[in-house]
DNA sequence: GTCGTAGATGAAACTCGGTGTCACGCTAGT
DNA sequence: ACTAGCGTGACACCGAGTTTCATCTACGAC
């Protein structure tokens, strides 16, 4: 049975959840220990104590597994702007907004800069990371509209805003990455934005 | 031979070139017909009447028959901006720079239109494109640098400013294709560049 | 408690992209 | 004419991802 199933489900999620948490471990200290594709899927499974079957239906790339690590950050982003005061102009609700993303950096640094390396130092990865974090772009802009009222799309400018908000963040990371996670993000961060505001 | 072999080669290569452009023609409308992730590298070699062979040495993968059509932009953007006025700021060259880009979408709209629509639905493509597009970044940022009489390497400032500038690219020709090619792409990147100055 | 069902797993076969190797043939320089 | 080099085709091979099927387990209905 079955009649309410959908919404907030059960111990199968938390558990799936789990699983799938365990599982991208284990993938990603394979990947950074061996190179991303000297690792085969079979690798992965068998390390993982799965199926290569079961992997697969975990992650439906090899990819996944480590860009799992990327869920929801449009969401968040997204939830940040529009929970900016209404009158901000767009460049500080998107700054403040990037906090929320950075944050994660924070916390986990070391972690995370062996992510950024990953990903960076993978054509395969980098490629279906930057195709993934194109599509916070709309979502980012969808949240600038929603907060200057409108109900329709975003606009061009909007758009550009979102789109250019992001390369302050891959920009910033980047030179905090090459610094090995020395430098202050947040410091990057104001700079990158700097940089777009003088003419 | 064969002391002076390198530079401006000769009949081969030509021909090489030739046959290049004619595997990726075949292939693009292939593409465009049947959609590309129904067509199989070895139809791809049997439409253009060589073996899988021929076709993988030609584009290392099928992805590269479609993007091949982007190759050099990197290279005559860096170029348009190096030839800048010294004393224009980076927003201008890189504005007038772009317009080098687009020339191309002019001189064949219903191709240019094309080829975006195929590359902007299919997810390969489209992450294969922006990995490549991501690294002219870096060279537009170099060209800044050298405009500005560095010989180091571009600051994060040319470095955000670069990304940038593709962004409206990007978002321009996002609205140029939702609209047919009916806007005007001059006055898209106009607004784009606009956006980013407003406060 | 037993039964039935749905979901999670594993096994295996298959398609396809991409790599590497080798042998053949054409062509261009000697 | 000879031959060295290059483009080509034909395989064989690997690994990713899809699909299908059988099994098992856990959970709800009765």
């Amino acid at each position: 049975m079955t009649g309410a199933a959908r919404a907030s489900s059960t111990t199968r999620d938390i558990a799936r959840a789990a699983v799938r948490a365990e599982l991208g471990q284990v993938a990603f200290e394979l990947f950074c220990r061996e190179g991303f594709d000297k690792v085969t899927v079979d690798e992965l499974a068998a390390a993982a104590g799965v199926s290569r079957s079961t992997f697969l239906r975990y992650f439906g790339t090899k990819e996944d597994a480590v860009l799992a690590a990327f869920d929801g950050h449009d969401r968040r982003l997204a939830d940040a702007v529009r929970a900016r005061p209404a009158g901000e102009d767009d460049w500080t609700a998107l700054r403040h907004a990037l906090d929320t993303v950075i944050e994660r950096y924070h916390r986990d640094p070391s972690g995370a800069l062996a992510t950024m390396r990953l990903v960076r130092d993978t054509p395969a990865l980098w490629a279906r990371h930057l195709e993934k974090q194109h599509r916070w772009g709309p979502a980012l802009a969808g949240a600038l509209a929603e907060r200057a009222g409108s109900t329709g799309p975003a606009t061009l400018a909007q758009s550009v805003r979102a789109a250019a908000a992001l390369d302050c963040l891959n920009v910033a990371l980047d030179h905090w990455t090459a610094s090995d996670g020395r430098l202050d993000l947040v410091v990057l961060l104001d700079e990158a934005f700097a940089a777009l505001a003088a003419r």
